[in-house]
DNA sequence: TGACAAAAAGCACGAACGTTCGTATATTTC
DNA sequence: GAAATATACGAACGTTCGTGCTTTTTGTCA
């Protein structure tokens, strides 16, 4: 890895933290510079704007999104272990990512949900994308007589989402303790629920 | 009213606007007194500091959601039926209350839930009422004999809040023609699974 | 080791930030 | 109507914002 490349990452790398404590919109180029070690201008030129450094450091959670939460995910069974398996690393990859202080894509997603451009648009492709695997591992499991062949899959990653988001708001906000334990709870009740008729 | 306590009304009338378009981050002096047809020192004088007026924008916004949802649903007879309401008001409280750009106290929830200070302490006081009036309803619910007796309420009002949560970021983020459709499936799959037995 | 490119820093800019003044004009109270 | 108070204004403060330009340092490879 070039030199350039290498400081460009360890940008990225103090953005997402950030970005987790604070939002997206704290990611001035004078702040990030003072953590990362450099001066404004120099931080500046690896980046051709503050638009872009958002949209690279959006890109870069979403890459390390897939690097925590997807890729260990493939080595459970397919089928609904598979889908376990992603519920459990989506619950706590914040933790397991380094970026103890929130889902820094949730984040994104409330900050610019109303501001059109190309870090809404970066955001927006991700959950697409999101979206499009967990249905994807929703169809596996149906293919593999773990889940109801009738089965809803949009409903059934709608509801998965909103599992999720109900976890971060109670774990993060509220602090309560019993965020993971009624979160893990609410998925067996989904695939209880979604379970082929005996 | 007084002249004071009128220009302070409009004053937050929009900060609410512009806090549902981009967040309360964005609330800035100057911008805020422009919308508002004042001077910038001319607004300041209402509210002693930034911070100050943030809080009073999560107040603000807290007694419109009361107002809104909650008061509205005491029309419905006590148990399932006001349940049902609060649900169906909570759905669209940011249309009816001329906040169509999404869901402020959820943006402030995720800007600030890691940010200790009194605008924090304001949006957890919120969530915390709300989720002691919506236990207080399930309960009522299993009162009436809506809802089985050995219901978790914690637990349903988790649930509960899951369903709204996905239903903000489909309806805003990803502007899901579906995200009503499926949150109400959500819900009435909720409620079926905490009927009474038979 | 020297030449050249890449990377970082230095410096400056206009604008916007929150905040504090002193002052002028409405509004209320007597 | 006079006195007192509330309300709003405009100017300026020091700071930070994003973003250009130029210069210096650093890395890379013949």
């Amino acid at each position: 890895m070039n030199k350039g490349e290498h400081t460009r990452a360890a940008i990225l790398d103090a953005a997402l933290a950030k970005a987790s404590e604070s939002g997206f919109e704290s990611l001035t180029i004078g702040s990030l510079a003072e953590r990362a070690g450099l001066s404004k201008s120099g931080l500046f030129a690896h980046f051709g704007s503050r638009e872009e450094l958002q949209v690279a450091a959006i890109e870069a959670a979403a890459a390390r999104f897939t690097q925590t939460v997807f890729i260990p995910a493939l080595k459970a069974r397919r089928g609904l272990p598979r889908l376990r398996a992603l519920f459990d690393h989506w619950l706590d990859w914040t933790k397991r990512s380094g970026l103890a202080h929130g889902c820094p894509m949730q984040a994104a997603a409330v900050e610019f949900d109303d501001r059109p451009g190309p870090v809404r648009n970066a955001v927006i492709e991700h959950f697409a994308r999101l979206e499009r695997e967990l249905v994807r591992a929703v169809e596996l499991a149906i293919g593999e007589g773990h889940l109801r062949t009738d089965l809803d899959t949009g409903q059934f990653v709608f509801d998965m989402m909103g599992v999720i988001f109900a976890y971060y708001h109670n774990a993060r906000l509220i602090k309560g303790d019993k965020a993971e334990s009624r979160a893990r709870a609410a998925f067996e009740r989904l695939v209880t629920a979604a379970a082929p008729v005996a």
